[in-house]
DNA sequence: GCATGCCGAACGATCGTTCGGTGGGTAGAA
DNA sequence: TTCTACCCACCGAACGATCGTTCGGCATGC
């Protein structure tokens, strides 16, 4: 019985305003170190995002790292979720490539700012090296693929596998740099990276 | 008579060492962000790198800004430098292309600490606004080449040239996150993204 | 009356930068 | 050669500013 209190968690502040949870505050975090990067956004910027003072956010976000390991952490569980999917799982090597690919574009554009963050960690501090490792992971899952694709035969053999792989992560990678939402849609997004990365510029299906 | 100051400059200090040049200290600290980011690397850890304190290191530059302008100044010269050669200027879009993302990948790897800075670069002072709006030049400039090429022909009708575009650059300016001396050979490094970003993957001309 | 959301003020730490001084080496006059 | 004046690379110490964080108190609603 003593337990009772996680039944009122959510609940509503004095004003009319909507409650200041973690995940509502690391939004507006990974918003603001999406424009000015993650050192260069100062506590005083966040709390003024979220319209209340300093020590009022703090009141509701124990620091500044807590509020990078939770952005962090959002996007490293869209990520490993791509993994997990049964087209990632199952059949040729290539198509669960394609699958990949074409859901971590998803991925990307969706979680922007949380997975924004993340590509851009320069490990400085514990939880930065633990984001890091866990990325790692992530790109070593893509790597193996390309290498059992390439075995298959079904890439360039002049090509090394690992230089490959980290090339077609790097593509996919970069729509952090100039993707913003409604620019363009997410479907045509999937498209043009699937054809770029598999195709090329010049194109293979004609 | 009173000119006559100018003759004596590169003096040696005291010690045999090498003088402290500007693009000396420029090399040192553009190594240090490389690592750390621009943010989080302070005055002390350059001047440390240096080798001296960090009021001597004040003496030999006029401050952190002036080590990011010099760094930048160095990396937009050799990517402009690279639009300048005759085989960027002349011949088919697709060929003056490959020979842009060819020079691109080796200006990259040359210059990798200070492309490195250029790309993470944020906006934060007018140091870095320009430095972007000059970057954006270079975009551009290949942008309109991916735009030319498929209006040729040469290219997938289906990806919207600026979104190929961006994808190319992000492919080639990916090599900053894993690319480092000595790992792999250049010219392998150079065929290696020249046939991912125009063949793909899959691989077109068997 | 008590918990809770909020605030102003201030903490210590660290940042980029400045300043006064020092020591060794050099050039010029004796 | 010796003396002297000067220059310059170098340093320790401290500056003001800003950082992330903490604390004590005030108001409101159950």
């Amino acid at each position: 019985m003593s337990a009772s209190r996680e039944d009122t968690a959510a609940r509503r502040p004095g004003r009319g305003a909507e409650p200041y949870t973690l995940a509502s505050l690391v939004e507006v975090a990974a918003t603001a170190f999406l424009e000015r990067g993650y050192d260069a956004t100062s506590m005083e910027d966040l709390s003024r995002a979220a319209g209340i003072t300093k020590s009022s956010f703090y009141h509701h976000v124990s620091g500044k790292e807590a509020l990078l390991r939770g952005a962090l952490d959002r996007a490293l569980d869209g990520l490993f979720g791509v993994l997990a999917e049964p087209a990632a799982l199952e059949g040729p090597p290539v198509d669960r490539l394609r699958h990949i690919v074409r859901r971590q574009v998803e991925v990307l554009a969706t979680e922007l700012p949380y997975v924004t963050l993340l590509l851009r960690l320069r490990g400085n501090t514990e939880t930065e090296r633990w984001a890091l490792a866990r990325r790692r992971e992530f790109d070593q899952a893509v790597a193996s693929l390309v290498r059992e694709a390439t075995e298959a035969g079904a890439t360039h053999p002049q090509v090394d596998p690992g230089v490959a792989a980290r090339l077609l992560s790097g593509t996919v990678n970069s729509l952090i740099e100039w993707y913003r939402p409604g620019r363009v849609p997410v479907p045509d997004l999937v498209d043009a990276v699937e054809r770029q990365v598999f195709d090329g510029l010049l194109g293979a299906s004609g």
